[in-house]
DNA sequence: AAGAAGTGGCTTTTT
DNA sequence: GCCACTTCTT
């Protein structure tokens, strides 16, 4: 196969530059994903490089795993292991840290290649009991925005020291008092948050020389992609990879660089030149998915940009539809008018995809209630992940113990989860103890109970879950080693975890039931792999919200940032105002409000025919709050407007209105018929695995009839749920409501009865309705009837 | 010790 | 409007 063929003169450039440096600037929609897979293909195919000594670079393992796909299947080869090595930098960084980071223990105290990774829940419950240890609390600093702030330093390598020698005042001495213990507590738990795995691979590979030289003698050939995105560390990590010889290829785009926010540092694409002399240097600058006004009006917005390289995109495709703006009355018609135009557009043609876009995760709830009105299924990508529900954080807790007792804030999690008679009181003593004889809690559990330092009830309920602990860390370590799935069954068994899902009997318990089952498909399929503990855990930590972007889905809500490298026939970006979109956080620098502007770039971009801009002249910041005058975004000057046509919007309001007030929609609200899915509802979970596991996934065993629920299930369970309750019985009653009765209440309709308490004027009922959930009444006052 | 009920406080974007 | 945290109750 010819893999210069069919490509244009740039492209076919960049694939055929074999030796030394490249950067090509590829724009939006430019066939960037094209040039890096058949130039992996042709170094292969042509040069005979062998495919292991190839490495690419990305940031999601989404985009890795297509990546990977599309060269093997280019390159036809049968071999897995033939295959170049595509990665996120994230894995990449686990992988060497755990095949080869002995030596990191001469300058990490306490470092083994069994190290835990904390993600940002574990990071924010370590601060928090870093913050009760120094007398803190979150009225000194939100748990987040120090994660942020520690973040920042680490990614600009700034040590505890370094920030405390440069404080200029008392609370930033104290944040770095708190940076520095978060970094002792960390050594101690032997655990490493994200910014760690980069950057202790860079200091293993400074430090180990001979492990660097072996490094750069197998990966001949290096590849990033969204280059502009990189920050400090992986510009390092890049360097070291590449010291021996200069064979880098970066791809990336500086008007799509977005993540400045998380160390990315724009420079590094920008002095790619400086730092790599020689350079060879390729613009692609056809765009082959928009139309000409999409790209014309996503251009000159940029344009506004001072800090650029400069390019101009083009296009042989023909104007096409002006770009739509939307003035909304209000947040609620902004929806509305959203999900009518989606519907009228699958109406025309059921084949197109839509994507809307925003700007913060909020917004996304008014569009999906929309959505709902107009019967529409749809994929929101982000929010509550999989992997942060509280029952899979809570049995990958019980994992991460096992797998290092070290790691205390996992023991902490699930030291009283499910209920076992140690308080709060206990814990605290604990800790207490833990921090003063600079023990972990797990080490300070088994001192305390030596001296007898517990009153008999918690010290009996403490010895009761030590053995459990050490009973399942036993079983994990017998011979033959059990799969992960088996630990995680006998620990769901041996915990009482199971148990206490079964005893409760609230919906939100069944769908905590069903995402555990998924689970543990996911982890007999990494057993099959042949993973262990480990490397599902690593993969648990690891996977992102944009992994699991389903592209085929007719409607998808996401980010703007979720949408990186996406593209959909049609797009609505929500929310033009300012404050939102630019964000009011931005305001106050040039740097940040260029990032947005970039942002706003990269979001229309994604269009291929239509784009839909809107903003509504009254939002509601918060749920209870007022309504709140707005400013259009001053993005919408930007765009030249003879390329927009203003929709106009009385009409298009009262069309809204009159369609939101049908009889038929109004039914289907308050029977919340379909909700779509979110990525982290069953189904998505499943294809996720299925798509990177050997062979497709048993989904959870499910009649015919369950699986239709699944589909027009809700997707935040917890909240939403009522699909997955089990239907009552009609019982034959004396009383009226009496449990299992179906009722009728003036606000929230029918409902069915799931407990009574009380008797009399105090009789409450916990009733469960379609589309509100659980609520609680006192029968006197909430004026239901029967029936 | 463990749940239920009430309250304040807040929402950028995420590997 | 939701969540996390506190206070109240048993």
């Amino acid at each position: 196969m010819d893999f210069l063929e069919g490509l244009n003169p740039q492209q076919r450039a960049a694939v055929a530059h074999v030796e030394g440096p490249l950067l090509i600037l590829a724009g939006a929609g430019s066939g960037k994903t094209r040039v890096i897979t058949h130039r992996m293909a042709h170094l292969v195919d042509v040069h005979r490089v062998p495919g292991p000594c190839i490495l690419a670079v990305t940031f999601t393992n989404k985009a890795a795993d297509e990546m990977r796909q599309r060269v093997v299947r280019l390159v036809g080869g049968s071999d897995p292991k033939a295959a170049p090595l595509v990665s996120t930098f994230h894995s990449f960084c686990v992988r060497v840290l755990r095949r080869d980071g002995d030596r990191l223990a001469d300058i990490r105290r306490g470092f083994t290649k069994r190290f835990t990774i904390y993600d940002d829940d574990d990071q924010v419950s370590l601060l928090k009991s870093i913050f009760k240890g120094m007398g803190l609390d979150e009225k000194f600093m939100q748990y987040r925005a120090m994660c942020s702030w520690i973040s920042h330093n680490k990614s600009h390598k700034l040590s505890p020291q370094d920030a405390y020698d440069s404080s200029k005042d008392a609370r930033i001495t104290r944040m770095a008092k708190v940076y520095d213990e978060y970094q002792g507590r960390l050594l101690q738990a032997n655990a490493m948050d994200f910014d760690d795995l980069l950057l202790e691979t860079v200091r293993l590979l400074s430090h180990d020389t001979n492990l660097r030289s072996q490094y750069n003698q197998r990966f001949e050939f290096l590849m990033v992609d969204e280059y502009q995105d990189t920050n400090r560390s992986q510009y390092e990590l890049m360097r070291l990879l590449t010291g021996e010889h200069h064979n880098l290829a970066v791809v990336g785009d500086e008007d799509q660089s977005i993540y400045g926010w998380r160390g990315a540092d724009i420079r590094n694409i920008l002095d790619f030149e400086r730092d790599y002399p020689n350079a060879t240097v390729i613009r692609l600058e056809q765009n082959y998915r928009s139309t000409k006004n999409i790209l014309d009006a996503a251009s000159a917005l940029v344009a506004h940009n001072k800090e650029r390289k400069g390019k101009w995109l083009w296009t042989d495709s023909d104007g096409g539809s002006p770009i739509a703006l939307y003035q909304a009355p209000n947040g609620e018609n902004e929806a509305l008018f959203i999900a009518d135009a989606i519907d009228k557009t699958l109406k025309r043609n059921p084949n197109d995809r839509v994507a809307v876009l925003y700007r913060t995760n909020f917004q996304s709830r008014q569009i999906e209630e929309a959505l709902r009105r107009y019967g529409r299924k749809y994929t929101v990508v982000g929010g509550f992940s999989f992997y942060q529900r509280a029952e899979i954080k809570d049995v990958l807790s019980y994992l991460k113990a096992l797998a290092s007792p070290q790691d205390s804030i996992s023991l902490l999690r699930i030291i009283n989860t499910p209920a076992r008679g140690i308080g709060k009181t206990t814990i605290e003593q604990i800790e207490l103890y833990a921090l003063e004889q600079n023990l972990s809690v797990w080490e300070a559990i088994g001192r305390m109970l030596d001296e007898n330092a517990f009153p008999a009830r918690a010290e009996a309920a403490l010895r009761l879950f030590r053995n459990m602990m050490q009973e399942l860390s036993a079983y994990a370590m017998e011979d033959p080693i059990p799969t992960v799935n088996d630990v995680l069954r006998k620990v769901l068994e041996r915990t009482g975890y199971s148990q206490m899902l079964d005893a409760d009997e609230t919906p939100q318990s069944e769908s905590r039931k069903e995402n555990l089952s998924e689970l543990l498909n996911a982890a007999a399929e990494a057993a099959e792999r042949g993973e262990g503990i480990t490397e599902f855990l690593d993969h648990a930590a690891l996977v992102s919200d944009a992994d699991s972007v389903d592209e085929r889905a007719p409607v998808s809500l996401l980010t703007m940032h979720n949408a990186k490298g996406l593209e959909f026939p049609v797009v609505f970006i929500a929310g033009m105002e300012e404050g939102l979109f630019p964000h009011s956080r931005s305001f106050d620098s040039e740097k940040a409000l260029e990032e947005e502007r970039r942002l706003c770039y990269v979001a229309m971009t994604r269009a291929e025919k239509r784009l839909y801009l809107s903003w509504a002249k009254f939002r509601r910041r918060f749920g209870g709050g007022e309504l709140e005058q707005s400013i259009p975004s001053r993005f919408l000057k930007e765009v030249p407007q003879e390329l927009i046509e203003k929709l106009r919007d009385e009409d298009d309001a009262r069309q809204v209105n009159l369609h939101s007030e049908r009889y038929a929609v109004r039914e289907a609200v308050k029977r919340n018929l379909y909700t779509g899915k979110t990525y982290n509802s069953i189904e998505n979970i499943g294809q996720f695995f299925a798509e990177r596991g050997v062979k497709p996934p048993s989904m959870v065993p499910s009649a015919p009839v369950k699986r239709a629920e699944a589909a027009t299930g809700i997707q935040k369970p917890e909240v939403r749920s009522q699909t997955t309750v089990p239907s009552p019985k009609p019982v034959p009653r004396k009383k009226p409501f009496g449990s299992g009765s179906t009722i009728l209440h003036p606000k929230y309709g029918r409902g069915t009865v799931l407990r009574r308490e009380g008797e009399g004027d105090d009789a409450k009922l916990t009733v469960s309705f379609p589309g509100y959930g659980l609520k609680k009444l006192v029968e006197k006052f909430a004026g239901i009837k029967e029936e």
